[in-house]
DNA sequence: TCATTATGTTAGTTGAGCTTTCATATGAAC
DNA sequence: GTTCATATGAAAGCTCAACTAACATAATGA
């Protein structure tokens, strides 16, 4: 498309205003602009074009025959656009609100509540994605991601969600809390945890003579659990439900560091949608 | 037209580019933007529609689904825009150059020459228009004037052409140079030239017992003068030809001042059909 | 004739649109 | 597998297109 001979477009735009407005001053006011603004553009297209497109007359403006070709042809043009433009948004709005969490995030927090969520906003469908990679939101079609980590992620917008401090756990009279290490009892990790297991050890926790047992999912670590097969450690968040019921009890806590459960999304202004899910995140906590 | 909900022109100008080209690199080239200025607005889009539009694959992009659907929409919106610019500008070509002169300047100076122009320009057609007003160029569709006063008229560009400096003439053998107010011989006015009317009185070139007439045009008192009836004055510039060709004397002349013969137009970029009259024109003198 | 509302015009302000710079990714050639 | 060329990604900084503010002039209605 050749656009070396075309007047700026925001000149065209206020000239297609003020043409089917019939006024510089009703012009400015549809497109919140002062009526110098529409005049100055309107008369720098004629100054480009070489031809005269709106002349004054009484307190109006009408057009002349050569402004009357150019105004039809944007009228089609800029009308085609907004009508994308639309079509598009339309069709974003009626698809399912796109997120993406992490494994364990969406098992052991998300899940549980988002009962709530729907019975408070039944008219916003939601597509989960449990996910442990710092996906290419845009890429991969996502509008809002929960992701654990230092929210230092370039390129995204974060929203802190819950702090990282870790629990011990067990079910209720497998172990004393001041005697882990001796207890005999089975350690579950989770496969991805490092970090917390390095952590255990460094606590003196875990006692020479304890058998310790790596799983693929935090979820299959708290079904051992739950069930008396030992001890387990989690991002308090994701189980404080489990202790705040009785099902387990807290054995013994980190300190709350940098790292944690953000909310993440692509920066610029978000749509109502993805407004409402992530407040009900911050307020569901 | 409801321009609230559409992104930037530009950007979906940028993001049309990039479409059609499936490269943010070749679409910069053909926009004359680097890239960065592409790949920007094509996410300022993404994120104000809150859809992916183009993905990164390879060393290019491609289109989302709803990429696809708004590029056809921006494909015929900005096709129409483009084509009725051309179009307009077609029709302004096509036209013939509209010139306004005054009618002294027409008549004396512009018509003897315009016959060179035309040799010289032949595909340049033009509408000259005698008018002593100060007319509104671009409303009543003019795309050049010449204009006799100070040059300085307020939204117009101004080019100096003719000093306005004036000479008083005869035929030859009417009038002694020495003796214009003991001549008896009849002076010729133009109508509205009261300033060069004062001048000549000032100056003590009338006597007591010269009739003088008073002429709508200064080309009534030059025929008149021509045929020996008597004495006019008119600016230099007009009388130039009849003094070289003998058809009449140089009797007295003013000293040049500021208020000229003037090129006008309206500001902004000249079509080169003005950059060409106007040059010549300007060597024409 | 006066008040209201329009366009015309110019000087000044500012943020949208861009460039610059560097980083990272991809593919072709060797 | 390495190197080079060419792509996109991202952020900081620059600048002038687009606008506002202010005042002038024109047109219309009361």
């Amino acid at each position: 498309m050749n656009w070396r001979d075309v007047p700026s477009l925001s000149a065209l735009r206020a000239f297609d205003a003020a043409a089917r407005a019939g006024s510089f001053s009703q012009a400015a006011r549809e497109l919140n602009v002062t009526h110098a603004a529409i005049a100055q553009h309107v008369r720098s297209v004629e100054s480009d074009l070489g031809a005269s497109l709106l002349v004054r007359q009484g307190r109006g403006v009408v057009l002349t025959d050569a402004g009357a070709r150019l105004a039809d042809a944007l009228s089609d043009g800029f009308g085609q656009i907004i009508a994308g433009v639309k079509s598009v948004r339309a069709d974003v709005d009626a698809r399912p609100l796109s997120i993406t969490a992490t494994h364990n995030f969406a098992e052991s927090w998300l899940m549980p509540r988002i009962g709530k969520f729907w019975a408070k906003y039944p008219e916003i469908a939601l597509s989960i994605v449990p996910s442990n990679k710092l996906v290419d939101l845009r890429k991969d079609g996502f509008d809002v991601g929960i992701r654990y980590g230092d929210g230092n992620w370039p390129g995204l917008e974060t929203t802190h969600l819950l702090a990282a401090d870790y629990t011990v756990v067990a079910a209720p009279g497998i172990v004393k809390t001041d005697q882990i290490a001796q207890s005999g009892a089975t350690w579950f990790f989770e496969d991805a945890h490092q970090e917390s297991q390095r952590w255990v050890r460094e606590a003196g926790l875990i006692g020479p003579s304890q058998k310790s047992v790596t799983v693929s999912t935090l979820g299959m670590a708290l079904s051992a659990v739950r069930a008396g097969g030992g001890i387990t450690i989690a991002a308090s968040a994701l189980v404080s439900d489990d202790i705040k019921d009785g099902r387990l009890v807290a054995l013994s806590q980190t300190q709350p560091e940098r790292i944690g459960y953000y909310i993440i999304h692509p920066p610029g202004v978000l749509s109502d949608r993805v407004k409402t899910f992530k407040k009900w995140l911050l307020k569901a906590l």
